[in-house]
DNA sequence: ATGCCGAATCCGATTCGA
């Protein structure tokens, strides 16, 4: 089966692509981020037309999650369980199922913003959170991933020039040291190979030319755990999807299993 | 050609993004 997760940036503004992509890749099951919309206005009609359902945790004009399948969506939860709140909300940033043999979480952490803001401290709590509510899945038999927009690159080789970065989030040691935590559940990261150029950033700032200098991040992951690692038969970043009119920032990180 | 930011919202200046 094939699965993906892409940050798309407004499911409305993104409907065209999201439609076509979904055919033309074949993409059994989806993790969708930054759906900019509120459930009333997500698209489940014209998805399901293509054959995908969707479970959908979205609240309005920002955040916003969704999982698309068309292999079954069984035992959804919708929401990071005993996730901070922000600003006295709990923002739709998480949503999992069962996708046919697999089970998925398709999750947007937050920014962050600067290091010492309110965000940035949120961000960290809701890394922990995130590890405690998938410890046991991570850890279990059953193939099982948490695909999304991390919002951390991983490694120094995970961002284009780290100059830019210095002082910024993304790149921080208790951001870095909260995913290695998270990887310390079970989980492995799965880097997809890229289709061009010598590494598979996902991420390219629309502004100065980002994507055609390729001043790009690797911020969108696929965590698995052992079962699932052991299934991948092929992993890459779609950056055509990046290119031209009406494109996302983010490109699809798409994963093949045997399963 | 990959091309100089884009989306949602109290309709247009503001907020957010990484």
């Amino acid at each position: 089966m094939r699965i993906a997760t892409w940050n798309i940036n407004s499911i409305t503004a993104r409907l065209p692509r999201l439609l076509g992509w979904l055919e033309s890749s074949g993409t059994d099951a989806l993790c969708v981020q930054e759906t900019k919309c509120t459930d009333e206005q997500f698209p489940y009609d014209e998805l399901r037309e293509l054959g995908y359902e969707a479970a959908v945790n979205a609240d309005g004009r920002w955040n916003g999650v969704a999982l698309i399948s068309r292999v079954g969506l069984a035992d959804v939860v919708k929401g990071l369980p005993g996730g901070p709140d922000y600003d006295g909300v709990q923002e739709p940033r998480a949503v999992s199922a069962t996708c046919g043999p697999v089970r998925l979480w398709s999750v947007y952490v937050p920014n962050g913003r600067e290091v010492g803001h309110a965000h940035y401290a949120y961000k960290l709590q809701w890394f922990g959170a995130l590890r405690a509510a998938v410890a046991a899945d991570a850890a279990g038999d059953l193939p099982f991933a948490v695909l999304g927009d991390y919002n951390v690159a991983p490694t120094d080789q995970d961002v284009w020039d780290l100059t830019v970065f210095e002082g910024q989030t993304h790149v921080t040691a208790p951001e870095r040291e909260a995913l290695a935590a998270l990887r310390g559940t079970g989980l492995t990261d799965v880097v997809p190979r890229p289709l061009k150029y010598d590494h598979p950033f996902t991420y390219w700032d629309y502004r100065q030319l980002g994507f055609p200098k390729n001043r790009g991040m690797r911020i969108d992951l696929v965590y698995g755990n052992a079962p699932f690692a052991k299934a991948v038969s092929d992993s890459y970043v779609d950056r055509e999807e990046r290119k031209g009119k009406g494109a996302s920032d983010h490109a699809p990180v798409v994963v093949d299993l045997d399963l």
